[in-house]
DNA sequence: AAACATTTGTGCGATAACGCACGTATAAAT
DNA sequence: ATTTATACGTGCGTTATCGCACAAATGTTT
C-alpha cells in the first residue's frame, strides 16, 4: 500500500510545493504514498495520531459526530493542506473524524518524523502554522455561514470547496453523504440542487454532480467562500479557487 | 492607561499561570495592564495586530460581520486565552472583529515581544499552540452547534461560557447585544431567555443576566458545551468550568 | 430480462426561527 | 416628579427546514 514518493508526485500538495528545494528533499524522504477509498476513515475523533497526511488527489473532510449520530461538517482538507495538525499543535489528537470524501492518493509522514521536522523551525513550520491558521478561517467560516445562510448556499459552498480540490468536473457523492456534511436532510440537499440545476450551474445524476457553470456558482455563492479564500491566498501565497475550465 | 504588571495580577491569567517561573517572569516585563470597557473593539477584522492580550477579568467576543452587517461570534476568549494568536501563527491579522464582550482588564504584549517570546520555543511557544488547537476546537464546536441545536440551547452554552470566565454569577448583557453574538433575532434571545426564567436556571431584568442553577443550565446545554470544556482541560491542564458557587 | 438495491423526487403536516409592529417596563436625565 | 431613552415582551403572518412516508428512477446482479 505504501510507497517511496518523487518530487512531482509531492509538489502536488500545495503545502509541500512551497517549500524550498533543500527543505522538500528533505521531507521527502519521510513521505510514502497511500490510497484513500471513499468512505475511509482517516483518524476517529480521540484518536492518537501516527501520521499525518498530505493528499495530493484525495479530499477529506472534517467531521463532528453527535452523540445523537448527527454529523456536521467543519472543514475540508485537499491538495491545499495537511491533516494531524494536532501533531504540531501539541494535541495529538481532535476530537472529530477525517473521512474520506473523494477518494484519491495523499502522503503520509509518521508523527515522529513530523514533529522532527516541525521543530526544526525554517519554512517547514512557518508553513504548517500559516496553512493552520487559514483552516481556522475555514473552520470559522463554516461557522457563520451555518447560521446565517440557506442549505442552497451553502451547498454552492460545499460544490466550489470539493471543485477546488480535485481535477474534474464531476464529483462522485450522493446527496445522502453531502447531507451529512452539510448537516442537514437528504430531501434538503436534494431540493437545493434542483435550484442549482435548474439554473443551469450543475447536473445531478445518481451519485455524482457536475459543475457546468463555475462562474454561475460562484455568483449564487455567499460571501464565505470568498473570505476563506482570499484568506488562503494571503496566508499561503496562492488561491484555491480554480479558473473556469 | 497602560501599567506595569506583578505575578500576582498576571496569574489571573491561565496561560500565563501555566508557565514555569522563569518563563513567566521573563514575559512578565514585556507586560503592560489596560482596562477593556463593554464594546470597545481590540481589533477590526484584516488589521495588523500591534499588541497581543491576555484578559485576566475582560472577556472578549470574536465576531464575524457580514456584508450586510449581520454577525455571528466564533469564539470567546477570557482569563483562559490570549487574543492576537495570528501574531504567532504568521497570518499577523484575521478576518475578524476582537469585542470586549464583558469590560475588564487584560494584560498586554507588543507584537515584536510576542513574537520574540514564542520563537525562543520552550513552554511559552508550546502553552500557545496549545490553546490555539484548544481554542479550534471551540470554534469548531460552535459551527456545529450553530448547525444542529436551538437557540436555547446555544443561550445556554453561551451563558456557561461567560459564567466560565467571570467571578460573577452576574453577566451585564443585553438581549440585543447577546442576539448579535448568537447571530440570531433580539426577540429569540428574550424568549429563549424566557423559558430559562421559567425553569429557574437565571434570572433576566433589563441589561443584566444572573446565573441561579449552575447545574441545572449544566443539564439544559447541548454537549458542544462539555467537549469544549474537556478539551480546555485535556490540552490545558485544567477545565474552565466553574463549580456551583 | 427480471429482480434487487440504491438513489432521487415529491407531498404534507409540524416546528423553529424570521421580520415587523407596537406595547410595556425600567433606568437615567432633566 | 416628569420626561426620555433604552431594553424587554408579545402577537402575527411568513419562510426555511424538519421528519416521515412513499413513489419513481437508475444502476447492478442474477
Amino acid at each position: 500500500m505504501a510507497t517511496a514518493v518523487n518530487t512531482t508526485d509531492a509538489r502536488k500538495n500545495f503545502l509541500l510545493d512551497s517549500l524550498p528545494k533543500d527543505e522538500l528533499e528533505r521531507v521527502i524522504r519521510h513521505l510514502e504514498s497511500v490510497d484513500l477509498p471513499l468512505g475511509k476513515v482517516l483518524y476517529e475523533s480521540g484518536d492518537k495520531l501516527d501520521y499525518a497526511y498530505f493528499p495530493t488527489t484525495a479530499i477529506v473532510s472534517l467531521l463532528y459526530i453527535m452523540e445523537n449520530g448527527n454529523t456536521a461538517e467543519i472543514g475540508v482538507v485537499g491538495n491545499d493542506g495537511i491533516l494531524g495538525i494536532a501533531l504540531f499543535m501539541g494535541g495529538n489528537t481532535t476530537p472529530n473524524r477525517a473521512v474520506i470524501q473523494s477518494s484519491g492518493k495523499a502522503l503520509r509522514i509518521s508523527a515522529k518524523n513530523l514533529m522532527a521536522e516541525f521543530s526544526l523551525g525554517g519554512k517547514f513550520q512557518n508553513l504548517l502554522l500559516r496553512y493552520t491558521q487559514a483552516l481556522i478561517t475555514q473552520i470559522s467560516q463554516t461557522a457563520v455561514c451555518n447560521r446565517l445562510h440557506s442549505v442552497e448556499q451553502q451547498l454552492c459552498r460545499w460544490l466550489l470547496l470539493s471543485h477546488d480540490r480535485l481535477d474534474s468536473d464531476k464529483l462522485v457523492m450522493t446527496h445522502d453523504l453531502i447531507s451529512n456534511m452539510l448537516g442537514v436532510r437528504r430531501e434538503g440537499v436534494t431540493l437545493a440542487a434542483k435550484k442549482l440545476v435548474a439554473r443551469k450551474l450543475i447536473k445531478s445524476v445518481r451519485g455524482t454532480m457536475t459543475v457546468l457553470d463555475r462562474p454561475g456558482l460562484e455568483q449564487a455563492v455567499c460571501e464565505c467562500y470568498e473570505v476563506v479564500n482570499t484568506e488562503y491566498n494571503r496566508l499561503l501565497g496562492r488561491g484555491l479557487a480554480r479558473t473556469f475550465s
